[in-house]
DNA sequence: CGCGACGTTGATTTGCCTCAACGATTGTGG
DNA sequence: CCACAATCGTTGAGGCAAATCAACGTCGCG
C-alpha cells in the first residue's frame, strides 16, 4: 500500500502508467528527531509528504521566540511555500520532530510532473486550496476566540497530537507562551 | 485595455482564441457600496475580479464583533474559498465598500474552464499559492508582532487603503478595536 | 551522576478591551 | 436645502487576558 498515491486518489483518478511516472519523480528518505530541513536564509527546493513521524514549520522573531506555523503528520504535505515558489530565501525552519520517514520531491521535478501528468496541477491546486481554508480559519480563531477555546477546538481536530508533540510546541502552535499554556490546563482539569 | 487578460498574461501565455473564451465566461457587473454580495448560509457561487472600487470579505463572531479577513483592490481575486470549494454554508460576508465594478465567474463555469484551458488551472493555482504565503505572512505578524508595528506595516504595504477604507475595517484587519485603534494612531503621531 | 530541556506555579506587569460619553461627519427624508 | 438621525472617530476610566520574570521539581540522556 502506497500512502502518497492513495492520497492522491482521493482527488485526481491516474493511470498506472502516471502513479508509476509520480512515484519515479519522490524519493524516498528517513531523518532523525531534531534535523532541521530547512532554515531561514536557504532556498526551499523540497517539498516534503510525510510516511510516518512528524514534521513542525516555525519562525522565530526578533526577541527570539518561536511560533510554530504548522505541523505535518502522515498523509500531510509540508515545505516552505513562500521561498519555493518566490526562491527568495526562506523565512521559517523546517525541522523534525519525531523520527520520520518521508517522500520528498524537488521544486524542479514538481515542476516536470505538472507537464507530464497534468493531473497533479489539479491535485496540488485543490490541496493548496485547502491549505488557504486552513490558514483562514485559523486567522479567524485567534481574532474571535480565547486561548482556552482554541485550545479545545484543537484538542478536538487533532486529538492524537497532544500525545506526541512537546507541550510547548502545541502551546506556541495556539499562540500562547508554555507559562500561560500551563495554566490553562491546569483550569480546565479542574472542570 | 483588459485588466483581468493582462493580469493572466503575468503568469501564463494565452492565445488570442483562449483570451476570448476566458472572456466569455467572465460577466461584467456592478455594485452599489454596502451591497452584499454573500452571507452567511448561503452557499458561494461567484468569485470577483475586482476592475474598481474595493470590496472586502469578514467573519462576525458569536459577540457580534466583525472581523475583517481581506480586501479586494482593483487587479484581485475575491470568494470564500471555504464555502465555494466544499460546497457548504459560507461563514463570511462578502460586502462592497465603494462602488464597484467586477468581472465574476461561476465555481461551474470556472471548472468548465479548467476543462477547455488548461493553462488557467495553473493561473489560478499559482494565484492560490500566493493567497497561502499571504495568509501565512498574516498569521506570523499576529503573532509576533504588537499592533503597533503591525499597522505601520500595513500602512506601508498598502498606503493607498488608508484613504479610501474606513478606519474601522483597518483596525479591524489588523486585529484591534476601532477605540484602540484610534488611540495608537494618536500615539504615533506624536513622534 | 549531573546537566539541560521541559513543565509547573506564583507574583507582577502590560497590551489591549470594555464601557461610556462626546464631537464631527455623512446621509437622508421632509 | 435644511434638520435630524445615524454612523464614525476620539478620548478617558477601569478591567482583564495573557505576557514576563523568576523559582522550583522532574525527567531523559550523555
Amino acid at each position: 500500500m502506497n500512502l502518497l498515491l492513495e492520497n492522491i486518489a482521493k482527488h485526481v483518478s491516474l493511470t498506472p502508467e502516471e502513479q508509476e511516472l509520480v512515484m519515479r519523480f519522490f524519493h524516498y528518505d528517513e531523518y532523525k528527531a531534531k534535523t532541521i530541513l530547512l532554515k531561514p536564509g536557504e532556498i526551499a527546493e523540497l517539498t516534503y509528504f510525510v510516511l510516518d513521524g512528524m514534521i513542525r514549520s516555525y519562525t522565530v522573531d526578533t526577541n527570539g521566540v518561536e511560533h510554530v506555523l504548522s505541523f505535518a503528520a502522515p498523509n500531510w504535505f509540508i515545505t516552505d511555500m513562500y521561498s519555493i515558489i518566490s526562491r527568495k530565501p526562506a523565512q521559517q525552519y523546517l525541522s523534525v520532530i519525531n523520527d520520520v520517514k518521508v517522500y520528498k520531491i524537488s521544486k524542479e521535478d514538481q515542476d516536470t510532473l505538472y507537464e507530464k501528468v497534468p493531473k497533479m496541477e489539479r491535485f496540488f491546486r485543490v490541496l493548496i486550496e485547502n491549505s488557504v481554508v486552513a490558514h483562514q480559519q485559523r486567522l479567524i480563531d485567534n481574532l474571535s476566540l480565547t486561548a482556552e477555546d482554541r485550545y479545545e477546538k484543537f484538542c478536538s481536530k487533532y486529538p492524537a497530537f497532544i500525545q506526541c508533540i512537546p507541550q510547548k510546541h502545541i502551546a506556541s502552535f495556539i499562540g500562547v507562551t508554555p507559562e500561560f499554556f500551563s495554566k490553562m490546563k491546569a483550569r480546565l482539569l479542574k472542570k
